[in-house]
DNA sequence: TGTACATCAGTGAACGCGCGTTCACTGATGTAC
DNA sequence: TGTACATCAGTGAACGCGCGTTCACTGATGTAC
């Protein structure tokens, strides 16, 4: 196998994703803000020395959690919002997408949720280009479909963004619902679903 | 003039209510999860002590911040969504009125939207229990409408959340614009009161 | 394949500093008579 | 009104502790020949 990956570069890339899911751990029950880098060293096993040899500091670290967190999402809600069905099957499609994302990544929609108006500019400004950009990909998904004929690109800017926010929110809401029991996260993603009709009406008699 | 308030309460919530703008100055750099006891004894000029003579602790003043924050705009929101006026002027009463509370209190505004999520748990729960509170209210302002005729009241709670948590995301995106000149806090008003039209266009067709 | 040197992820000691909390105190304000 | 005692908001010294950052280091991995 020739030259892999190097043996070096591996066992960094493991160390530094120890520490970003270390970090992930703590910040459950804290801000970015108060973060400490030798909370989070001490968590791994690691000298608190070794985390420079990873981040700045705890905010680039938050950076990078951005990038673990929303990267990957790209592509997936444009295209669960796009027009697969009829409008109540997407609805029901896409608030499932959300409680799943909150069921397998819990400690990542908390972050999200905690550090999207958090106290750590860089991670702020971070989050707000991820989120735009899930705006542009939505609306750019609307743009192509019938129901949007005649909208101005503006106004599906703002249909996107109306979307995104609530997407956000919903798994926000999910996730504190989940800490209260099944009933609870099922009255959650109803109330989220009704929601999502609410706005899918207006939007449906945008041009009247 | 008998026995006032007495010079030494006088004197105390002189006190307290200096570290409480103290806190709430510091705050517009970080989380209150971060925010230290001698940082806001060091910023009013008193004894780290001194502290303890008014809070527990740093969340227990946080707390007190909220009740500060929201708790004198009870009925002026339910008010202002209420039936006055036609639909599309209604909209544009309550986003002057966000745009104003904005313009008055940018620190009391950036607090509860990035405390909302934070850190630390009792925060989030003052901030719940009372935006709860304003859900119910805005609920029960609409209860009485003709538009309201119909609806269930788990909807019209539903109906009342969106507008409750709109005000709120409509609060801090006017809070950044504001920093970006007046602009773009003008595209900011104009794309708060779009949304909120596409809400009432949702409610007036949510029986069809 | 073997050897000699370069790289660099992680170490461990050391530093100065600000933190939250305790404690006994002071002196102005409040109260009882 | 005056006096004697009680209350209590704010003080200041002291504590042990964990923080972020620096530095020279070690030894496994990588590279050139």
């Amino acid at each position: 196998m020739s030259h892999t990956a190097g043996i070096r570069q591996a066992q960094k890339q493991k160390t530094r994703q120890a520490l970003l899911d270390a970090a992930l751990g703590l910040l459950e029950e804290q801000s970015l803000s108060s973060l400490g880098l030798r909370e989070v060293t001490r968590a791994v096993g690691v000298a608190p020395t070794a985390f420079y040899r990873h981040f700045r500091d705890t905010a680039d670290l938050g950076v990078a959690l951005v990038e673990e967190t929303l990267g990957s999402l790209h592509g997936l809600i444009a295209a669960t919002l796009a027009d697969t069905g009829d409008s109540e099957m997407r609805i029901g499609t896409t608030v499932d997408l959300i409680a799943e994302l909150v069921r397998t990544h819990p400690a990542h929609v908390r972050f999200i949720a905690r550090e999207r108006h958090g106290g750590v500019q860089p991670v702020r400004a971070a989050i707000a280009a991820q989120l735009r950009l899930f705006t542009q990909e939505v609306a750019a998904a609307f743009t192509g479909e019938p129901r949007s004929e005649g909208w101005s690109e503006d106004d599906l800017l703002m249909l996107a963004g109306v979307y995104v926010d609530h997407m956000v929110m919903t798994a926000s809401v999910l996730l504190e619902a989940a800490e209260d029991g099944p009933q609870a996260s099922e009255r959650a993603r109803d109330m989220a679903r009704r929601q999502m009709r609410l706005v899918s009406l207006g939007r449906l008699h945008w041009l009247d």
